[in-house]
DNA sequence: ACGAGGGGCACTGTCGACAGTCGCCACGTC
DNA sequence: GACGTGGCGACTGTCGACAGTGCCCCTCGT
């Protein structure tokens, strides 16, 4: 009985709030990496039958929230510090490939002009679930301003991981996501300059690499 | 009764085999794209409960070769001539990291030649799944070869959706998977040429983003 | 004391059935 | 003839139960 149980008040179906209710418990930290995810257990906790919870199971290890053990046990996911630097070398090719096509893009200066004002929900969050919430919406926004729908897609599919690796690294992670920590990538935009925006993104990235990895290595 | 029972020789799971089947019986064009999947005439087929089929729905809907409708019915995926490109692009910057750490990586030589070996088979084939099947090998091969483990699972979750792209344009397809199409890469790799290999990369997909884009509009 | 064997336990894999919902078609009404 | 309406069929959503399979611990024999 980790998890309250299912609101019956809104008309989506089980499946999609039972996924939610997993996902938040997970990244809310009540399960901790490593910590088996049992389906009879969630299914009565949750109060719904093992086949809907085991299909949001499965919507979870697509996330990467969750990863498979042995005779198909699934586990909390965590990354190595390996993993998380690679993790963070393709979401640069990513939102590199994202910046590139903001400034090829005709509507390049209201583009700016919307993250520019995206920028401002960076500082005003002072709790850290706020402010990874606010830093994931800005790269998140982006991507779709690249108006690749594909790379969208390809980005989002990378979030649940990036989340694990943020969950390990949790502690201290606020200068990172930091306002001034993105301006410079909307000034590049801004001046047109695509090398420099995709040079800053990379280094942006690099830097939160290292940052995450490391934590994920102490903890 | 559009597809084959399932075996029961090997010993991996019902839901596996269905999947694998499922896969191919889309790919293979049996069933066209738009066309509706129901659980109860697949599972007749196939010869397994809802439930079963179900699962392999839902991982066949994250691979991209299956897309939700109304009420949650499921039809066979297709792509726009725009959605084609920005895959193709979203892959450029993928496989642009991959050749950007293969050249960075002090076994580059060894990689090189691994790739070259790779080469040869792109020749070797004639029928157009096997050339479908050695391209995407090939480019595979790519990413592992980088070491990322993230930039191949990124990969491979655009697999499936590539695999739709091909199957609508698969008329005279062929050119663009010869090898004196593909050498290019590896040479740059070889002179470790890491900027001229990107560039490479990025104008082979932009010619096949082109073919494939023309191919689906045509369709 | 220690190793082999066996039984229970805790899982997941798979199945068949019931329920709710939406679209369609025929029928009756104005 | 057009339109509302009621039943019908086809789907997916959800559930509870049975089956198979390792794992762990307890027991028994030496």
């Amino acid at each position: 009985m980790s998890i309250e149980s299912l609101s019956a008040l809104d008309r989506s179906t089980l499946r999609e709030r039972s996924l939610e209710a997993l996902r938040s418990a997970i990244l809310s930290g009540r399960y901790r990496p490593g910590d088996h995810l049992g389906e009879v257990e969630l299914a009565g906790s949750l109060g719904v039958s093992r086949g809907t919870v085991r299909e949001a199971l499965r919507h979870l290890q697509q996330e990467g929230l969750v990863t498979a053990g042995t005779r198909g046990m699934l586990r909390v996911n965590s990354l190595t510090a390996i993993e998380v630097r690679e993790l963070f070398r393709v979401r640069a090719a990513l939102e590199g490939l994202a910046v590139r096509e903001i400034v090829a893009s005709p509507r390049r200066a209201a583009t700016a002009a919307t993250l520019r004002a995206a920028l401002e929900r960076l500082s005003d969050e002072d709790e850290p679930a706020a402010r990874i919430e606010a830093d994931l919406g800005f790269h998140l926004l982006l991507c779709r301003l690249s108006g690749n729908s594909m790379l969208v897609e390809a980005w989002q599919r990378l979030e649940g991981r990036m989340r694990v690796a943020i969950l390990d690294g949790s502690a201290a992670q606020a200068p990172m996501m930091a306002r001034d920590r993105h301006a410079p990538i909307v000034d590049a935009i801004e001046r047109g300059d695509a090398d420099a925006a995709v040079r800053v993104v990379d280094e942006h990235m690099t830097a939160a690499a290292e940052h995450f990895a490391e934590a994920t290595a102490a903890s």
